[in-house]
Parts: structure tokens; C-alpha cells; sequence
DNA sequence: TTTATTTTTGAATACGTATGCAAAAATTGA
DNA sequence: TCAATTTTTGCATACGTATTCAAAAATAAA
């Protein structure tokens, strides 16, 4: 409850001796208002601590300048940092951010309706899905979304991610070169875009070298689930010389059932992970892994959002972003002449 | 912009053949409607699509149903885990999150400015402090204010923290009690209450075994300050045998530094963190640590804002929570007989 | 059936702001 | 100085909802 009846526009009009109307001038960007009226109008404003209601200012704008995150997975490492990317990106751009935590693999129904309820002027969805009714109830509401590090393949939304299938090739290729021949892949969630493209792409540089199949398990995109793939891997095949884990995280725990086992990176067995997060570059890591520029995929993400709320742009679109390797210790050089 | 027209109560009102205030009772509790009307009402909205809009809700009853979250270091893992529980906590009770990625030391006045605009109806504060003009900005709003981790002695701003004092001495009693000699503080910024206290702790437990001084750096609570501060600490005096850290990420990064040097852990040197999220039970690190109870700790914030929220209580308070040491691989027992 | 009482409902209004429109004021040019 | 033109400003209004108040409708009791 308030202690002090809030201050509005109307005592900073009757203060400064003007209208309302004026004093919202006052405080817009390309009004008319004389530069003597508006440094009155600042001068009570700032006397009596008036601060302009967004809530107000919205209803008649129709213009909230809330962005909703819709995150999931935000105690992975690598959504912090996205996180960090999105809020400073959009803070610049005058944009506040409404979050939501999920929990499910597509968004739910009532995300939807809250973003909806508090007409956020557009949605970043990380890590998540939309079926085609959540995107038909978007666009009639008037909100742009974009997913960042998934899409459909629906034609329906707009997305940013990482080039996935060709940053498999890319790590399969190189482990084939660094001379290993067993490989195995700890995946995500199957049913997730990331991990399907990233071992499509796997799959297609061995076939490229003549490798037909290789071990899979599901390390669930964690520290525990790498952990556990690595432990059934190695007990289906002690024959495995490399590891490519679809993200950093499971490769940690991977590598700690590794070392559990006294089987040494990268001596004995190598492993590639994905994303590079700050922890890969930690001592105890070392970890061989994907760089993705989360720096280039947030400025586009929010770049193709703001094309789609402003109407630059209408059809969703898909934009790949290349990432890179970061070598580090964790793969080793098995061609003969090397160790 | 629009592509469709916004479906509003009054359109409801007119396919269901009612008054627009019925179509609002409808949506509302503990209003006056019939269920006849309200059947009606509620699948007119269905087949419309229609979503009540929170903003003009909230400049009615001036009720945004939104609290704002101040986070710094959201890369700090402990920081995510919070944001994470505040999340599904706050979404229970109804409130929508609004974030806002904090930089410094103490809140700024924009990010005050952004709170107040959007008529948040309160606000945690996590890891940052606010100055007296900040908490007198907020109070005239009417914007209720709970410092989550952090407290200022000023009598002015509620405040959940851990009982960090407690917490440090018990670390030094057990430190000492399981026979080190030599030990070392890695504090974090020197400016706030955690290493402030938890450092005070630890020196009065160690007065009380009659060690009046010992070495502290600043690991500003960081993996890479971690890293470092151990290196110094260590040139500085090898004699060194157990470091408290005053949180686990710069633990990691004390830890892996002397790994690198071949110190072995908790052979060589004992370390302790502080925090214990969730990478200090991975086989990597298995940090012994003072772990801060976070679901009593957010539910307390909760509580607490909720309360000033609803004017239950007026002056502000803090409250302490009681952590517990959670003891795994990274202490020795020095004691003679131990080994 | 009529009267009294209770419940439901719609009309009117307010919330605080932005903006269209026209009047007032200021400026410019003859 | 006056007329023409431009700029500034205030009035009125709308944004979409919740709620007060009073009328209408429904229900209960005589």
C-alpha cells in the first residue's frame, strides 16, 4: 500500500504551471515543447521525485518495451552467459526483460498467455520450441518471437542457431584426422534440434571416412547425465578412443568418470564438447570444444527480433551462425610420428 | 504492429451479449456473476482468443503483479540456482519476474528508475546494496524492498542473509580442529558484508586457538581471482596447509591452481568454499564447504517482501539463516593417528 | 398475486498517459 | 504596425480494465 499518494504528471503540471499534456511533452523525444517550459517542467518533476508510468504509457502506446526471455536450463553455465547477453543487449536498446524460467521442452500455455497478459512487444525463446498453435497465438497478439538455439522446421518461426551440422562434421572430421578411429557420442535429449543436427553431422564425416555406425548415449545436456553415458559407454565398448559430448557440460561429467577411472585425457581416450563455456578453459578441463559465438548469435537474435516488431520483416527466417573449434588439452594427437 | 485487431473485454462483451464489466467479473474471483453469464462469457473468450491485459488491469488497481530481481554475477553458479528457485517461487504465488542484470556495488538510480516506471510491487536485491536515497526513492513509490545475501547496518532496507559470521568461525574451528597450523583466507571485494563477515568469523575462531593474524587475497569471488590469489598466497608463505575461500567459484580457481603446481588436495593443503553449488560435489573438485541453504533463503525473502508488500510489517528486518558445512574430499584430518 | 429482499448486471467512471486538433502565442515578413 | 505563418500549448479524448452505484432481475415470503 502506498504511504505516499503517488506522484503523477498532474502535480508536476500544476507545480510547473502547464498542462499534463505538456509535461508528457516534456519528457518524450521529438515533441514540440519551448526549452523554457520543458527545464521548469524537469526542475518540479525532479522536486517532487516524479517518475512516468510505463504502465500508463503502454496502454496508449500499445507499446510495453518488456521483452520476455523464456528460458530453460538456466543453471547450465552457458544460458548465464546468454542471459547476461540478451539483458545488456537489450538494456542499450531501452527494452526491459520479463523472465520466465520453463521447464519443458516446448512452451507451455500459460508462458504464452503471461506474455501475452503484459503485451511484451516480443519473445526470445532459448532452448525451447513452440508448436504451431503457441505461434499462431503469438502472431495474433502482435508478438514477434524469435527462438535462439532451436528451431522448427515448420517455416512457421524465426530462429538463430548455431550451424550445428556442421560443426559435427567439423569435430568428426577432426577427431578422424587427429587419427582416432573408435568414436562414440554422448547426445542430449533426442528430441532436441541441437543434438539431432549435431550428430547428423558426426555421422556424416565418418561416413565420409568409412565408418558406418558408432555408440550413442543420452547424457541429457548435464554434468551427471555425461557422467553416466561415459560409464555405459566405456563398459559397452572399451575400445573407444574418442568422445564428441553435444554440450560442455555433460562433457565435464563425462571427463570426471574419466579421470574417476584412471583413464587419462588425452592419452588414453579424447573428448570434444560443445559450446565453450568459460569452464572449459579451467585447468581441470582443458576441454577441446565448440565455440559458439554467443556474442553474434544474441546481436542477431535480437536484431531479427526487432525486425519482426518493427515490420521490416514479416516471413520467419532462419539464420545459421558458424561457430569454431577451440583446441585445448583434451584431444590428442594420435597419427603416428605424433604423441 | 498488429496484424490483427487486439481482442478486448468489450468484444467478448458483445459475442456473448453481455456488459463489458460482466466479462471482466468473469475473469476475476469473488465477483458478482452468475454462471450462466459466466459459461457464456468464458467461451466467447475462447472462440475469440481473448487474453486480459495485465497492463490496463495494473493502472487500475495499481497492481502490476510483477516483482523485479536485481541479480549481479548471474555467471556465479550459485547465482542462477537462485534465480531459478525465486523464479518458480515468486510464479506460484502469481508474480511475474522482471530482471535486471546489475553491474555494481550498489543498485543505480536507472535501474531504480526502471522498477518504479513499470510499478513493480517489490523488488529483490541480490548481491548489491542500496544507498539511503535509493531506499527512500523506493519507499515513496510504494515499492517494497528485500536485499537477498547482502545487508546494509543502516536500519533501512530488510535484508536475508546466511549467518556468514557464524558460518566463517565455524570453518576456522574446523580447520583448526582437524589440525591445521597455517591458514589462509581468499576473501572476495573487500566491500561486501559476505567477506566482511565470514572473514571476521574465521579470525575469531582462529583468535580463539590464539592465532592472531593470518594472510588473506582478494579472490573477488571469481574462478580467475581464485586462481590468482592462491598463487600469491602461496608465494608469499609456503608453509601454507588449508585456505578458506569465501565462495566456491574462487575455491575452483585456488584448487586448480594448485593442482597445476602438483600441491596435492587435501594432502598437501586443505581448502574450503563457500556457497556449495552444485559443480563442488563433481569428482573434479569434491570441495568440502559451507553450503547456504537457498530454498529457506529465498523463501524467506519471499516472505518477508510479501509481508511488507501487504503492509503486515512496516520496519524493516534482518534475517539470518543458518547454513550447515557439508565436509567431502578437499580437508585432511592432520591429527596425529589421522592419515 | 403482491410485496419485500437479495442478487445480478450495466452504465458510468477513473486509473495516468500520449496525442490529435484547434486555439493561443510567438515569430516573420511586408 | 499589421497580416501571414509557424510554433506552442491546453482541451478533450482514448487506451482496456475494475469497480461503484443504482437499476433491473430474480427470489423469497406473506
Amino acid at each position: 500500500m502506498l504511504k505516499n499518494k503517488k506522484v503523477t504528471a498532474m502535480d508536476v503540471a500544476r507545480l510547473a504551471g502547464v498542462s499534463q499534456s505538456s509535461v508528457s511533452r516534456a519528457f518524450s523525444e521529438n515533441s514540440s515543447i519551448s526549452s523554457k517550459k520543458k527545464k521548469l517542467i524537469l526542475e518540479a518533476a525532479e522536486q517532487l521525485g516524479y517518475q512516468p508510468n510505463a504502465i500508463a504509457r503502454g496502454l496508449i502506446t500499445n507499446q510495453s518495451r518488456i521483452i520476455g526471455i523464456v528460458m530453460r536450463n538456466i543453471q547450465n553455465p552457458f544460458y548465464p552467459e546468454v542471459l547476461d547477453k540478451f539483458y545488456s543487449t537489450l538494456a542499450e536498446k531501452g527494452y526491459k526483460v520479463m523472465f520466465i524460467n520453463s521447464q519443458n521442452n516446448e512452451i507451455q500455455e500459460d508462458e504464452v498467455s503471461h506474455l501475452i497478459e503484459y503485451s511484451v512487444e516480443g519473445a526470445i525463446i532459448t532452448d525451447a520450441l513452440l508448436t504451431s498453435s503457441t505461434v499462431q497465438k503469438f502472431t495474433r497478439n502482435g508478438i514477434s518471437v524469435v527462438l535462439f538455439n532451436r528451431y522448427v522446421n515448420d517455416s512457421l518461426s524465426s530462429a538463430v542457431v548455431c550451424d550445428n551440422f556442421a560443426a559435427g562434421k567439423r569435430i568428426g572430421h577432426y577427431l578422424i584426422e587427429k587419427g582416432h578411429e573408435n568414436l562414440a557420442f554422448i547426445s542430449g535429449p533426442m528430441n532436441t534440434s541441437t543434438t539431432v543436427d549435431r550428430k547428423n553431422g558426426f555421422r556424416e564425416a565418418l561416413a565420409e571416412h568409412g565408418i558406418s555406425s558408432f555408440l550413442t548415449e543420452n547424457g541429457l545436456y548435464s554434468y551427471e547425465g555425461g557422467f553416466a553415458a561415459a560409464e555405459k559407454l566405456l563398459k559397452r565398448d572399451k575400445r573407444i578412443d574418442a568422445l564428441f559430448c553435444a554440450n560442455d557440460i555433460s562433457a565435464f561429467g563425462a571427463m570426471d568418470y574419466l579421470k574417476k577411472q584412471g583413464i587419462r585425457i588425452p592419452e588414453d581416450l579424447s573428448i570434444v564438447g560443445f559450446d565453450n563455456v568459460a569452464m572449459s578453459d579451467w585447468s581441470s578441463y582443458e576441454l577441446t570444444t565448440w565455440h559458439q559465438p554467443i556474442d553474434e548469435m544474441v546481436n542477431d537474435s535480437i536484431s531479427l527480433l526487432l525486425e519482426h516488431i518493427n515490420g521490416d520483416i514479416d516471413a520467419p527466417e532462419i539464420q545459421r551462425v558458424e561457430g569454431h573449434l577451440v583446441e585445448r588439452g583434451s584431444v590428442k594427437d594420435r597419427r603416428k610420428g605424433f604423441s
